[in-house]
RNA sequence: GGUCGAGUGGUGGAAUCGGUAGACACAACGGACUUAAAAUCCGUCGCCCUUAAAAAGGUGUGAGGGUUCAAGUCCCUCCUCGACCA
């Protein structure tokens, strides 16, 4: 009877336990203790803590960044390794008023929710650094950089057009809208011109864009984040209007096709449209202009919508030829990019050479190079100038640089950079986030709360909806809380916008360094040890926003002195998605795995019956495929589900989810537990021996090999896969084996410890040791035990695999090849045939060319 | 439409600098154990041909071509899928 099978329900809550009341994870707070070690700061995203709990995408990003802070712990770092809560925004918002509770009650719901399921899975965080950005104790810290923002001149008041979502009675980014809708919600965003504050993220655009070299970052997301700045370099060029004293300027990042320029455009916003329109073309333009300013951009600048104008009946004067080119009004020019103007060349741009044909403006070929006559097809490629007076015969660089030095010399431009990345929308017209701590005089100045009143903290409102005059959700508050008094005893009143979530998460990385610090944000000796993050892991949703935003922060934290990187995230891994099986009927509807039946192969409702498509898609809530990480843990173990979601491939792949494949793994900790428990009455498997014993040859060199493919894979983050599959390889070994020397399977257990940390403690402690082993050292393997006195030689003969051949590891390639070819096998394929040539890979193979 | 990435057994995935394709698992199948089942242990497992069985052989990494003694890996063309951007 097995009595004493493993069993991860009993030893995993108990270990868990453990770690915590000895605070086995507990990181010094105390420099000079620190400074006694090197260190490491391993950080995953934290998690938005929406009401829908963990899943198993989020246990995907937070098991490798365990096993990293485990593996560097037992290497001897200081490890910071800590979690917290992204706890503002609009979904708890959106809840909360749905339900008619408090958001800081659904947060504090949510987050417990959060904490007991990450606990669970027995990941080695110091819990006293848990952060929450929603309470007083940090947001204070948020206003408090805010602040040093709004003193660098950084923040600023703007009418601006936004995007306005009507059903959430809010405004959105850029970022947060697509195809005119939220992303999140899908509800219709429309546009409106509003008083909103503004992040200068824009002045910090050419060191965004240089400081990526400085860092270890994938190359595809150095790439998106490079387009998502999108700097382009050009010039600005002025245009004289003909019978007019009024000129415009407008921005190009081909000054090289002035020549060949036939028409301008303004955006429909631009002031000038009213100036210059002639009266015969006035009420077409305005009708125009009205019909345009309600269109998104996307739609405006989309390839694929066919272009709209109208012609105002003004001239501007092409400075380089002084020939009149017609001013048109069009929507595909946008008046928040470059000057809200263009010179429109149809022969070489594809916008502008399908609004001219369209409306019959001359076309004008001054590249040279196209394949297609330049009527057909615009070219954009690298050519030389004709039709172009001074420019002939240049190619295109040196033609741009030559006219940037004419435009200069005339004073008809400058040479101009031009970033695509505009300036960060940053207010809402929310609740659930941090009062800006600002304050309105009633001349209108706006002045900032002193340090010494923060935190300002969120006022108790009767409704979480703006006021029926359409302001902030603030302005409910009570008078007390909306007079502010200045300490120069003036009266102001609060401002009533809050900052968007994005906020807490851009500097929540620092305050982890010192997280109950009340003088400071963070301690300045505590944030030169620990800084940078040594490896940040999150999903590749991130990639941009989150990413850029954070380090715009930190930057200006840089300026400030107040942080000693330029950079905060030194290196960076996007670990892939989970995907899983999701059931489908013909009409859209999704259904629960439980819901659905097998039918001959055939997936079918079971209610019903209706015949359900099947599709490996991302797990999410709406499509009802989320795994729960406790309803694993409580079958498997959390070991097993630590050890699955690497086994299933390399960190950054998306994988599906699997059930069956649980259970090899989960198979494979039985196998483990049988090599130190017997089963059967408790007691230490018969096989373990005292003796350090050299009988066991093979087990040792196959322990060595574990150990130093298990440290490099671990190490390289991406191969946790391939290192789990060599501890595999050694288990079987180990089981095979007549008898098992306890060091030898003490050294496997550190091996094991970062991964499965549960049952490696627990057969640690079952050897008679008392440490935790997640304290102990971490092996390296010795290569004179690796090295085996014979090597596998593949022999083929025209590259083709004939025989192996077992040689001395130090035979000569004459000795290679003396035995290869007295093979018997290679011998049937070389006989009577010239050896043209032979070719021997040291300790690898020989190629015999015939 | 652009940029980047990826296509390997029934499945997830291995494969160093170009050097044994399919490690390790899952599933499936066969056997041992069992009254039986589960669990466990042992074995088979890309495709084709041959054979009583085997040995041996051929072929094979999305398709086609190329470079090389040698290509999953490098180059060219094409197809499909994914991510991001428009």
């Amino acid at each position: 009877m097995e009595n004493h099978p493993y069993a991860p329900a009993k030893i995993e809550p108990y270990w868990q336990a453990e770690w915590r009341e000895k605070e086995a994870f507990k990181i010094p707070n105390d420099i000079e203790t620190l400074k006694t070690k090197p260190k490491f700061y391993v950080l995953g995203m934290f998690p938005y803590t929406s009401g829908a709990g963990l899943h198993i995408g989020h246990a995907k990003n937070y098991v490798p960044t365990d096993v990293i802070a485990n593996l560097r712990r037992m290497q001897g770092y200081h490890v910071m390794h800590p979690m917290g809560w992204d706890a503002f925004g609009l979904p708890t918002e959106r809840y909360a008023v749905r339900e008619n509770e408090h958001p800081a009650d659904v947060t504090k719901r949510n987050t417990e929710t959060f904490q007991h399921q990450i606990q669970r899975i027995g990941l080695s965080y110091d819990w006293s650094r848990k952060i929450d950005t929603s309470v007083p104790e940090y947001y204070r810290w948020t206003q408090w950089i805010f602040l040093r923002l709004y003193e660098k001149d950084l923040a600023y008041l703007d009418n601006v057009p936004v995007n306005w979502c009507p059903a959430l009675g809010t405004v959105l980014s850029n970022e947060e809208v697509k195809d005119g809708k939220y992303v999140e919600t899908g509800d219709p965003v429309e546009r409106r011109l509003m008083h909103q504050w503004m992040l200068k993220i824009t002045a910090y655009a050419e060191r965004l864009l240089e400081d990526l070299d400085l860092l270890d970052w994938p190359d595809g997301l150095k790439e998106m984040q490079r387009h998502w700045i999108g700097k382009s370099e050009g010039a600005d060029i002025t245009f004289d209007i003909k019978d007019s004293d009024k000129t415009f300027t407008v921005f190009t990042t081909r000054p090289d096709t002035l020549f060949g320029a036939t028409y301008c455009v303004l955006a429909p916003e631009h002031p000038l449209v009213s100036e210059i329109t002639h009266p015969d073309a006035a009420s077409a333009v305005n009708a125009y202009v009205k019909e345009a300013v309600n269109k998104s951009d996307l739609q405006r600048t989309d390839l694929a919508t066919e272009k709209t104008g109208v012609f105002t009946g003004a001239y501007a004067i092409n400075p380089c030829n002084n020939a009149p080119i017609p001013i048109w009004v069009a929507d595909y020019v946008l008046m928040t990019y470059g000057t809200g103007a263009i010179m429109a060349v149809p022969g070489h741009d594809e916008r502008d050479h399908e609004f001219a044909s369209a409306f019959g403006i001359p076309i004008v070929e001054v590249i040279k190079g196209g394949e297609k006559p330049i009527e057909e097809a615009p070219f954009e490629g690298d050519g030389v100038c004709v039709n172009s007076g001074f420019l002939n015969g240049l190619r295109v660089d040196e033609a741009k640089q030559k006219m940037i030095q004419w435009l200069e010399s005339e004073g008809r431009g400058t040479g101009q950079i031009q970033y695509r990345l505009r300036d960060w929308l940053f207010s809402r017209q929310r609740y659930w986030g941090e009062p800006f701590p600002l304050a309105h005089l009633e001349d209108g100045t706006i002045v900032q709360l002193p340090d010494a009143e923060l935190p300002i903290e969120l006022p108790p409102i009767d409704a979480y909806k703006p006021t029926e005059d359409g302001r902030p959700p603030l302005a409910r508050a009570d008078k007390e809380w909306l007079k502010v008094r200045l300490p120069d005893g003036r009266t102001a009143t609060r401002e009533t916008n809050i900052m968007p979530q994005w906020a807490g998460s851009c500097w929540y990385y620092l305050r982890f360094l010192d997280a109950h610090n009340t003088e400071a944000p963070f301690d300045t000796a505590l944030e030169n040890y620990w800084m940078p993050v040594d490896l940040y892991m999150g999903g590749a949703e991130h990639a941009v926003l989150h990413l850029l935003y954070a380090r715009f922060w930190h930057k200006v934290l840089y300026d400030c002195g107040l942080v000693s990187t330029k950079e905060p995230f030194q290196g960076l891994v996007n670990q892939g998605t989970i995907l899983a099986e999701s059931y489908q009927d013909a009409a859209g509807k999704y259904y629960y795995p439980h819901e659905t039946d097998r039918n001959g192969g055939k997936a079918v409702a079971k209610a019903s019956d209706v015949p359900l498509h099947v599709q490996m898609e991302k797990m999410s809530k709406s499509r009802f495929n989320v795994i729960n990480s406790n309803d694993v843990i409580d079958k498997y173990g959390a070991d097993a589900l630590r050890l699955y979601l690497l086994f299933i491939g390399p960190v950054t792949a998306s994988t599906p989810w699997q059930d069956a494949g649980v259970e090899g793994v989960y198979r494979f900790l039985q196998r483990v537990w049988r090599l130190v428990v017997n089963e059967e009455n408790g007691e230490l498997s018969e096989k373990l021996t005292d003796a350090a014993g050299t009988t066991e040859a093979e087990l040792w060199r196959e322990l060595h090999k574990t150990i130093k493919q298990v440290t490099e894979d671990t190490d390289s983050i991406d191969k946790m896969n391939t290192a789990i599959s060599q501890m595999m390889i050694f288990v079987n070994t180990a089981t095979q084996a007549k008898s098992l020397p306890k060091e030898c399977l003490k050294v496997f257990l550190h091996l094991l410890s970062p991964y499965a940390p549960h049952i490696a403690q627990e057969l640690w402690h079952r050897l008679g040791e008392t440490s935790f082993i997640a304290h102990e050292q971490w092996p390296t393997h010795d290569e004179a035990v690796l090295t085996s006195a014979t090597v596998t030689i593949i022999a083929q003969v025209n590259g083709k695999l004939r025989n192996r051949l077992e040689l001395p590891a130090d035979a000569t390639d004459k000795e290679i090849e003396e035995a290869a070819l007295a093979d018997e096998r290679v011998q049937r394929f070389v006989e009577g045939k010239p050896v043209r040539k032979v070719i021997v890979v040291p300790n690898r193979l020989i190629n015999i060319v015939v």
